[in-house]
Parts: structure tokens; C-alpha cells; sequence
DNA sequence: GCTCTGCTCAGAGGA
């Protein structure tokens, strides 16, 4: 039996004798949370009696969630009727059970329960397992790295681990090993594969050659390993598994599984007879997760390739670099109190120093940095410091940044744990998961990879979309068989890419942390790495400064003219305020074409890949206006053109920019020379995270929709160059977060508010008829914002070829109205909104105006559908955040709010100055009027409309 | 309570 509870109290441990001697155990006050096993009706609640209907399985996440989020104090006591009790652990789980502070969630497997003084309690058995907050998610690397040295865990999250020639050799060597055991042929996997990283290899200076040959030598080690163990035996094998562990809170990537036990493969030295401590660990961890998954595990192997050459010739007659080994119940129990150690810190909120293990500084490669990182943020560690602290401030600042962004973290978590926290309904009703698939066919594809095929049986919406990384499984995509997969089509079929062939019917959003690593990797580069006198400037302590030009760039729009200006002489930063519709990235590529022009290379990065491919479009136009962009095949030749190339994924660049992307694959020296060739790059603040553009240099950085970016966010892109420019608007949508914490305000907001004189506000829009600006530009903008000219100050549908307002009813003539709909009273969506909003598109559709000139715009997803369903498909139906950065004809816009106006989505105003800025012509606002007088904001909006 | 985009994933190794 299991138990599962949120610790109530203090840990108390004590040393008691027995007749095996004097043992430590620790005491465990607990309020119980439902099991599984209660679910099912053979738990302790349900045993209990009283308690169980009081803990429906689903009241699970809440508790998790309210521990995780007031932290291990537990300052909110559970005040519901949670069975308080007692969990004893014994012997080695005193160390886990030490970790604890009330508040945490604690798992114990396979207890004893006993009665004691009428009450009931548990006491962990020889089988138990002591899981402290279980539902956070350790990974298998960060397991070993904790197992060699706690800092060496933590530094390489701050700082990651830069591209360096023997990681991407033993990438390529697994890569190899996989395609091995999947049946493909030798020579032609280690062509592939170092084809494949053409451009790593490249910036690594390293030639296809060099590297096979290097491969080749790995490889020959695995391939005689394997042709033996097939001559001998009968074995069943599965390459690269994923596996995640419920109960463990353990999650990793196996390299192979054979007869159902882990093989790790490590192509480093290791000159010893034994396998390494670390790499036996590693091992242990997906022996764990296998035993979750079914089978028990005692044998483990450890295949060192570089290991052939040294050992075939000693007289052992080892002829064979895998070294098996056997892992009992006592390293598999370790390895779990290791997860503990990091689970606990990390909840916590501790650093750890380097005192938790017992690893030698002396030899440690990381010496160096680790004591560099000590010094400069004053923590203290086994290795010692070195050099100056930051000033207060910036620790302040960095542990402020580094505690959101583990929220953030944490928040991936939960996401992680709703995979088997949910259930298959409830996943695929909050759209994170498709589970209508009736499994097709599986096909092999030459490079040793699988098509799946899977029909729908159902519509339904689904936040997956065409090129997503997914969990493809054949029921549970924990546990049952998953595997990674990647969406090549998405519609009444579904099209898949994976390494094994699933016989998938259900797809899941796979949970990624690989954003949050890269935000913190680019705070500790800017805080540690950044240059001073930056730091100096963003910290207050000096002014930014400008070598401002006196050429006119722009000559019609003094304040585009002047942003220009700004970009182009900022010797720092400059800031550009965009209101909607002010030519905001016609200034951006006109700022780009002047740096250009004068010898700058610059990274033009946004936080979408809609923003970037916008603003990359705008540039070539004008650069092909001025004679000097030409087709992306030329500009490679001709060093007189200006280079452009777009980074980023084949999924997530725009179609028409794919001639412009940058392959990864190809021969190095081509690949490297086409990035380093590049005068503008343009690529997603993500990216400019990845190893590859970490190394790149630029002069200057400019980042469109600065305002939706996170502060370390925005210093991705910033630290990769000398000076940097933001554009943005912080009146519209700000920064997607998980957690509710320091990242929401960008850096560009708090920019504009401490430097407003860095920055410039484009005060013309070239958009909106006056009258649908007004209401924007009054509440919004100070009353600043104006038509350009006076023909978008008057434009009307009547513009419109074919359109006449008089074949409208009168009260629609107006540019702005309001339609007073009651609704139908239901939260998400409102079927009479709907109704109305359809009769209305009709309307204008009569007058002339054609549906691809029309939009819809409505807060929830609910309701887009509800109005979809009821409209002609040509009308661009979508949420607000999805309508930023486009605009329409006629926009109508369904408030869906019947009453009152409650929900966080009608408290941010950016919302409704977003929805209300999209038209051009003519503005329909649907709602009712009752809800919406009750808010000041949206009354003085009511009035506004109704003139 | 709601909106939501990123990213090949995680792990690859140095003595």
C-alpha cells in the first residue's frame, strides 16, 4: 500500500534501540491526500471510512499545487478534513525524511500500517520508497550531476553547456548507436548523421571527414558488442525510450533497452575495469523507470566505446568495451534519496555548495567557473571564491529573476504531472491532448525512422499544431508505450515522425522546459557575463547615452524620423513606442537599412515567429526597393549584397521566408559561412538562446514586440550584441507567463518609465478612421495619438470598391457602434452574441463589404468556435491575443459577458485596446451594455460607441 | 477563472 500526504509539522527524529541495535528513525506528521490505491478503493482513506469522499482523486493537484505555491512554510494550514496521521522512516529514509518541512508532499510506497493509541499510522517495510515532492520532476542527467557534485548540478543550469567538439561527437556517436539498433546501415547512419550537423561542426571548425572517421572508431566498438550479443542470444531491443516515472518523480531518455534492461552508452575515457559511479547512477535511474513501467530490473550495462582498442589486447581477454553490472535494491533506493536531495532544494529555493557531496574540488573541471560564480554572487561554496561580488542591487536582481523564473519552472512541472493527474477526457476538454485517434499504419522510412498514421474520429481543438514535438502513445502517455514524435500533418489524419513505431491513438502536449533553461542562461549571461558598463546603465547608476546622426531618414513622419535617429546613434539602448498602426516596422526596417548601411552587423529578433518573419519581410521589401537585397541564392556569392538569413525551425518560419532559413544540415564550412556571412539575422529570442547563436557577435540587437518579452527574455537577444534597440507597445498584450511573478513586466516597459528620454513614441497612425482611434488614443496614449494624414482620418467602408454605407441600416453608417445583445447568460461563450454577430456580417456582407474584409474578435476560445461555427469561414475569426499585429476592414467585437463583467480577462485593459485597434474602417462592438457599465473603462468605451 | 508562443527532447563529455 501507498500513502501520500502534505507534511503537517515539524520532522522529528530520534534514535531508538531494537534487537538489531540502536537505529535512527524519523517521525512524519502528515495530513493524507487520496492515492490511487484510495481512488480505487483499497487505500487508507478509503479504509478510514470517514475521509474518503472528502478527497476525490482529482483534489490530488490542488493540495500539490497549494504546497508547491506557499512554499515549504505552509503558512495556509489545510484547514479540510484531511486524515492527520503519522509516517515513520526508517533506517537511510531519515535522510529523506530530514529534507522535509510542512507544507511538502511526501510518497511512501509499499507501507506497513499499524494501529497505535487508536490511530491509525504507516511505517515504511524493507520495499518502501520515500518520494519527497513527488510531483516534481528530476531529470536523469540532473541526477548525475548531483551524484558527482551539487554545484556541479547548479552551474550547469545557470550557465548551460556550450558547443563543444566531444559533446557533439558523442551526440553524433548515440545517434549512430540508435540507427544501429534499428537495422541501418553503418556507413550510410554516419554519413547522415554528420551531414545533419553541418553547421555545429562548422562553428567547431571541424570537417565531415575528420569527424566520420572519429565516429567510425566509436562506432566499430558498439557494432562488434552487438554482433556478438546477436550471435548468442536472443535479444530484444528498443533504442532511445522515454520514460516517466509517477511515483519517482524521475523522468529521462534511455539509450537503449535491452531484454528489458538499461544500456547506457558513453563515449569518454574510462580507463578503470569498473564503470564510473555517475554513469552507474544514470543507469539506476532508468532502471527505476522500467520498474515503474513493469518488470524488475537487476542488471545494468555501461558500453564504453572508446574502451575496445585498450582492452581487447589485455590477457583478461575482455574482448568487449560493455561492462555489465548488477544494481541492487540498496542503489536504486540511493538513487531515489539523491532525487529527494534535489526535489527538496529546489522547493526550497536553496543553492546548493558543493558541502552536500563528498567530490574533490581539486579535480573538478568547473573548478574555475564555480568559483568565479561564488564570488561574483556571493554564495558560498566548497571551491572557494574568486573576484568581486555584484553590487547589491544586482544580487537582489538576480535571485529575484532566478526565484520567477523557477516558478516559472515548477508551473512546466505541473504540466508534466497533469499527464497522469488528468484524465484522458479531462486532457483532451482543456485542448492538451488528442484522444479520438484510431491507429492506420506504420511505416519504416529509410533514415531508420517511422511514419505513423492515425485517423480522427472526432473534431474538437486541440493546442497541437503541425510541427509540435508530441507524446505519441498507444493509450497512456506514461503509462503505456509513448514515444516522442513530431507532427508532419494535422487534419482529419494525423501524420507522425518517430524513432519507434508506436501504434499510436492518442497524442499529448509534451511539456518543455527548454525555454525556461534558456532564460535563466541568459540572466546569469547578462548579470556575469555582460559587459559593465551596460549593467551600469540598465542599473541606474549611469545615463544611456546617444551619438545621434543628422541625416533625415524619414522625411514625411517627424517621430519615425527621430526613432531612426535613436536606433541609429544609441550608444547603449533605444527604445520605440508603437501605438497600433503607427508604421511601427516600416521604422524598424528603415533603422535596420541605415545600420546596415553603415557597417553593422545586427540580429533583428522578436519573441514570436510571427513578430520576426514581419518584421524580416518589411526589411527585404526595403531592401529591394533600394537595389541592394536581392534573392537569398545570389546574396550567398556576392559579398556586395546585403546577407540576410532567418534562423529557426522549418515549422516555425513563415513559408515564404523558408528561402531565407538557414539550414542546419550541409557541409560545414558552407553552413558556417552563410551564418557568419549574414550582415542581418533574424531569429526568435528563443533562438538566439540556442548554442549556435550564443557564439555569434553582432553590433546591434533589435527586438520588435519588446513588450511581450520577459526581461531575461529580452537580454537573449541584447547579450549577443553591443548596443540594443526595443520596439514595442506596452499598452497591448504583455509577456505569456506561467506563474504570476517579476517576469510579467517587460524590460521595455520598465525602460520606457525610468529612461523616457531614450526613447521615441510614434505618434501617427496610418490605420484607423478618427473616430475608432479616438477612444484608444484617449485612454491609452494620452490623447497623443493621431491620424497621419487626414485620408485615414476620414476613411470610411465607403472607400471600398463596390461598398455603400447607405446600403447599411442607419444605425451601422457610423464608424463605431454598439449593439446591445443580453446574452444568453452562459460563461465561456453566448449562442445570442453569436446569432447577432452572424446577422450582422450578413448586413455588411449585403452593403457590399466581402468577409475576407471582416473580422471577429472574442476573449475566450469557447466563443471564437460558437461565432466560427455560425460565420463565413473567409472572416478571421480569433481571440485577441491571436488578432495583435493584424487589422481588418470592419472588426466586430463579442464581449461575451452577461451581468457583470467578471474574470481576468476583462481586468487587463491592453485586451480592449488591442481589440479596439484592429479596424481600419468600421467598428462593431457586441455585448451587454448592463455588464459592461459596471466598469468604469469599458462604460466610458459604452459612451464613446453609442455617440 | 482566462488568454497564450517558444523550443526538437534530453543528453551529449572533458580527465
Amino acid at each position: 500500500m501507498d500513502v501520500r500526504g502534505i507534511v503537517a509539522d515539524e520532522v522529528t527524529v530520534r534514535t531508538v534501540s531494537t534487537s538489531y541495535g540502536e537505529t535512527d528513525l524519523a517521525e512524519v506528521p502528515v495530513r493524507l491526500v487520496a492515492t490511487d490505491d484510495a481512488a480505487a478503493g483499497t487505500g487508507p482513506l478509503a479504509d478510514g471510512g470517514t475521509e474518503s469522499d472528502a478527497s476525490a482523486p482529482g483534489d490530488r493537484g490542488a493540495d500539490t499545487r497549494a504546497a508547491g505555491a506557499d512554499g515549504p512554510i505552509g503558512d495556509e494550514p489545510l484547514e479540510d478534513a484531511h486524515e492527520l496521521t503519522t509516517i515513520t522512516c526508517w533506517n537511510k529514509w531519515v535522510e529523506s525524511a530530514e529534507l522535509l518541512e510542512p507544507g511538502m508532499e511526501l510518497l511512501v510506497t509499499n507501507v506497513e500500517e499499524d494501529e497505535y493509541q487508536g490511530e491509525t499510522q504507516y511505517t515504511t517495510t524493507g520495499d518502501s520508497y520515500v518520494v519527497v515532492e513527488p510531483s516534481f520532476l528530476v531529470n536523469v542527467t540532473a541526477i548525475r550531476n548531483w551524484v558527482e557534485c551539487p554545484r556541479l548540478y547548479y552551474l550547469n543550469k545557470l550557465s548551460g553547456v556550450p558547443l563543444n567538439y566531444p559533446v557533439v561527437k558523442g551526440t553524433i556517436v548515440h545517434e549512430v548507436f540508435g540507427d544501429l539498433l534499428r537495422g541501418r546501415d553503418l556507413e550510410e547512419s554516419i554519413d547522415a548523421r554528420v551531414e545533419e550537423r553541418g553547421l555545429q561542426l562548422g562553428l567547431l571548425g571541424e570537417t565531415p571527414e575528420a569527424v566520420a572517421e572519429d565516429v567510425r572508431e566509436n562506432a566499430a566498438a558498439i557494432e562488434g558488442w552487438l554482433e556478438q550479443g546477436r550471435l548468442t542470444e536472443d535479444d530484444s531491443w528498443r533504442s532511445e525510450q522515454l520514460l516517466i516515472s509517477e511515483t519517482f518523480g524521475i523522468r529521462g531518455r534511455a539509450d537503449a533497452i535491452r531484454r528489458g534492461a538499461p544500456v547506457e552508452l558513453k563515449t569518454g575515457k574510462n580507463l578503470r575495469k569498473e564503470p564510473r559511479f555517475k554513469d552507474k547512477v544514470q543507469a539506476a535511474c532508468y532502471a527505476l523507470l522500467l520498474e515503474e513501467h513493469g518488470d524488475e530490473v537487476d542488471t545494468g550495462t555501461l558500453l564504453y566505446t572508446k574502451n575496445s582498442a585498450l582492452d581487447r589486447n589485455e590477457e583478461t581477454g575482455d574482448l568487449t568495451p560493455a561492462k555489465d553490472f548488477s544494481m541492487g535494491a540498496g542503489l536504486l533506493k540511493f538513487v531515489v534519496r539523491l532525487r529527494n536531495e534535489i526535489a527538496a532544494m529546489e522547493v526550497k529555493g536553496d543553492v546548493p555548495t558543493g558541502y552536500e557531496g563528498d567530490a574533490k574540488c581539486e579535480y573538478c573541471f568547473e573548478q574555475d567557473t564555480c568559483m568565479v560564480v561564488s564570488g561574483r554572487l556571493d554564495q558560498e561554496s566548497k571551491a572557494g571564491q574568486i573576484g568581486q561580488a555584484l553590487p547589491d542591487e544586482e544580487l537582489e536582481y538576480f535571485d529575484r529573476l532566478y526565484r520567477a523564473i523557477e516558478e516559472e519552472r515548477r508551473e512546466v512541472h505541473r504540466e508534466y504531472a497533469k499527464l497522469w493527474q488528468q484524465d484522458a477526457q479531462e486532457r483532451a476538454d482543456d485542448d492538451r491532448a488528442l484522444i479520438d485517434l484510431e491507429f492506420v499504419e506504420k511505416r519504416p522510412l529509410e533514415e531508420g525512422r517511422w511514419e505513423l498514421r492515425a485517423k480522427r474520429t472526432a473534431g474538437g481543438a486541440s493546442k497541437l499544431r503541425e510541427g509540435d514535438l508530441v507524446l505519441a502513445s498507444d493509450g497512456h502517455p506514461v503509462r503505456g508505450n509513448a514515444e516522442l514524435a513530431m507532427i508532419e500533418r494535422l487534419d482529419d489524419e494525423v501524420v507522425l515522425t518517430a524513432d519507434e513505431p508506436v501504434e499510436v491513438c492518442r497524442l499529448d502536449v509534451y511539456p518543455s522546459e527548454l525555454t525556461t533553461d534558456r532564460l535563466l542562461v541568459a540572466m546569469h549571461d547578462f548579470l556575469l557575463k555582460g559587459d559593465g558598463r551596460r549593467k551600469d546603465v540598465l542599473f541606474g547608476r549611469e545615463e544611456p547615452s546617444f551619438s545621434l546622426p543628422e541625416e533625415t531618414f524619414i522625411g514625411n513622419n517627424a517621430a519615425q524620423n527621430e526613432a531612426v535617429r535613436k536606433a541609429v546613434g544609441a550608444d547603449d539602448f533605444a527604445l520605440i513606442h508603437g501605438p497600433p498602426g503607427t508604421g511601427k516596422t516600416y521604422t524598424i526596417a528603415r533603422a535596420i537599412r541605415a545600420m546596415v548601411e553603415r557597417g553593422d552587423r545586427v540580429l533583428l529578433s522578436a519573441f514570436t515567429n510571427r513578430a520576426v518573419d514581419n518584421a524580416l519581410e518589411a526589411l527585404l521589401e526595403q531592401l529591394e526597393e533600394h537595389g541592394e537585397g536581392v534573392a537569398p541564392e545570389a546574396q550567398r556569392e556576392d559579398g556586395e549584397t546585403v546577407e540576410v538569413v532567418r534562423v529557426g525551425s522549418e515549422s516555425g518560419v513563415r513559408e515564404d521566408m523558408l528561402p531565407y532559413r538557414l539550414e542546419r544540415a550541409g557541409d560545414p564550412e558552407d553552413r558556417l559561412a552563410e551564418l557568419e556571412n549574414a550582415q542581418v539575422v533574424a531569429a526568435t529570442t528563443a533562438t538566439c538562446g540556442s548554442r549556435e547563436l550564443k557564439e555569434q557577435y553582432f553590433d546591434v540587437a533589435l527586438v520588435d514586440e519588446a513588450a511581450q518579452l520577459t526581461e531575461p527574455g529580452t537580454f537573449a537577444a541584447a547579450t549577443l550584441a553591443d548596443r540594443f534597440v526595443l520596439v514595442g507597445d506596452h499598452e497591448q498584450l504583455p509577456p505569456v507567463v506561467r506563474a504570476e511573478n517579476d517576469l510579467t513586466e517587460s524590460l521595455f516597459e520598465r525602460l520606457v518609465e525610468t529612461h523616457p528620454d531614450a526613447g521615441v513614441m510614434l505618434d501617427r497612425q496610418y490605420r484607423m478612421n478618427q473616430r475608432i482611434q479616438y477612444f484608444a488614443s484617449q485612454e491609452f496614449y494620452d490623447g497623443k495619438l493621431r491620424p497621419a494624414e487626414p485620408e485615414v482620418a476620414a476613411r470610411t467602408l465607403d472607400d471600398l470598391v463596390g461598398v455603400s454605407r447607405d446600403a447599411l441600416p442607419p444605425t451601422l453608417r457610423d464608424p463605431v457602434t454598439f449593439v446591445d445583445v443580453e446574452g444568453d447568460g452562459s460563461r465561456y461563450t453566448d449562442a445570442a452574441e453569436a446569432e447577432r454577430i452572424a446577422e450582422l456580417l450578413e448586413t455588411y456582407a449585403d452593403a457590399g463589404l466581402r468577409y475576407e474584409q471582416m473580422g471577429v474578435i472574442a476573449p475566450f476560445r469557447a466563443q471564437v468556435s460558437t461565432i466560427a461555427s455560425r460565420v463565413p469561414d473567409a472572416v478571421a475569426v480569433d481571440t485577441v491575443d491571436r488578432f495583435q499585429g493584424s487589422s481588418q476592414e470592419l472588426i466586430v467585437v463579442s464581449f461575451t459577458a452577461t451581468g457583470s463583467l467578471e474574470g481576468p480577462i476583462f481586468e487587463d485593459y491592453r485586451r480592449i485596446n488591442v481589440a479596439l485597434t484592429r479596424p481600419k474602417r468600421a467598428l462593431v462592438l457586441v455585448g451587454d451594455s448592463r455588464a459592461l457599465e459596471s466598469d468604469p473603462v469599458y462604460a466610458r468605451m459604452l459612451e464613446w460607441a453609442d455617440r
